[in-house]
DNA sequence: CAAATTACAGATAACATACTCTGAAAAATG
DNA sequence: CATTTTTCAGAGTATGTTATCTGTAATTTG
């Protein structure tokens, strides 16, 4: 596969952040439970997040992860970067380590803009956009067994008594 | 990495037997000692592809493998499915199982694109042409500490001898 | 037929990834 | 200040991939 398990979590739980109408704490059991990952395991890749400076953590009570930035200057490659590294951006179909012009494996001209053309994409796809997609109907953002979001969404957007976003 | 490891030893050792001169039986101890890839894994991946039909084997002194097609009738998506199956064509992002226009995730326009020009670069690339390439110079088939076919190559075009092509 | 050379088969070990579990530390709430 | 809720930190387990090793079957050569 292209993304790492963990990898593929976090851009599932980004993208569902996203998809909230506003910018809170989300507390990463929601998350784990909505999207049907495991809790600790999806702790885990979370803290990779908020490590690279994308989401903001606030502990206790109503606390949870926050997105650090709007969604729109949030992309898929930064998610991406965070967790399994940039090396699918650069690294090559044959996985030979120094690639290069100078000395250029058989595949290299057609894998190159392949590559690139990769590379843009994950660019140009902010959470911005992703989450919008991911409220549209018959989007489905993880394998889950529950419908996304039924009364969870409803109950965030009435709960006012959130914890302070700036950390 | 797109490609497990197992299967970037198969493709090279493919692209590397397209270069030759003529399709005759090689050595996989040959091979592996030209690509830098342990034999006995080499050999178990090779297995593969004999048991797909895209190779042929004949065992004892002056044996090896061989091409069991023209080098113009084989190409790089062949030897992917036989070795790490046609997932990749068809698993997205997510790896999600049943994707689907009817249930698509966030990111489906942009990866269903994605994916199908990759199994397009796959298809268009044959043996004859990857292995056209790999003789040019410059061009490097894989992490060798020894470079490509030295005094092998020579042998193998003036070394008459060999095991009858056809099973 | 004996010896050498090769692919084939299967067991085992080393390593990485994916996942689980336990116990902390921080913050809110009453 | 005790209790609850949350993230954080790290050990431990399971599974799969990668690599190694040992032996066997087929084939040629002399
Ligand atoms: S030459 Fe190009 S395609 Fe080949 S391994 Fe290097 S970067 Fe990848
Ligand atoms: S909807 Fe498309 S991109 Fe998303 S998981 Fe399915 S096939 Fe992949």
């Amino acid at each position: 596969m292209l993304l790492s398990k963990s990898c593929v979590y976090g851009v599932q739980a980004a993208i569902y952040m996203a998809s909230l109408p506003r910018n809170e704490y989300v507390a990463i059991q929601e998350i784990a439970r909505e999207l049907n990952i495991s809790f600790h395991f999806l702790t885990k890749v979370l803290q990779n997040l908020t490590q690279a400076g994308l989401m903001v953590s606030y502990r206790g009570p109503n606390g949870g992860i926050a997105l650090a930035r709007p969604t729109s200057s949030i992309n898929l490659a930064d998610i991406i970067d965070a967790i399994d590294g940039s090396d699918i951006f650069h690294e090559c179909l044959f996985g030979l380590p120094g690639c290069g012009i100078a000395d250029p494996c058989p595949a290299h001209e057609n894998w190159s803009t392949m590559r690139a053309r990769l590379h843009n994409l994950c660019h140009m796809l902010t959470l911005e956009e992703l989450g919008k997609r991911a409220n549209q109907l018959n989007v489905r953002l993880a394998n889950a067994s529950v419908p996304m979001k039924p009364a969870t969404l409803i109950a965030a957007i009435t709960n006012s008594s959130q914890a302070p976003i700036e950390k």
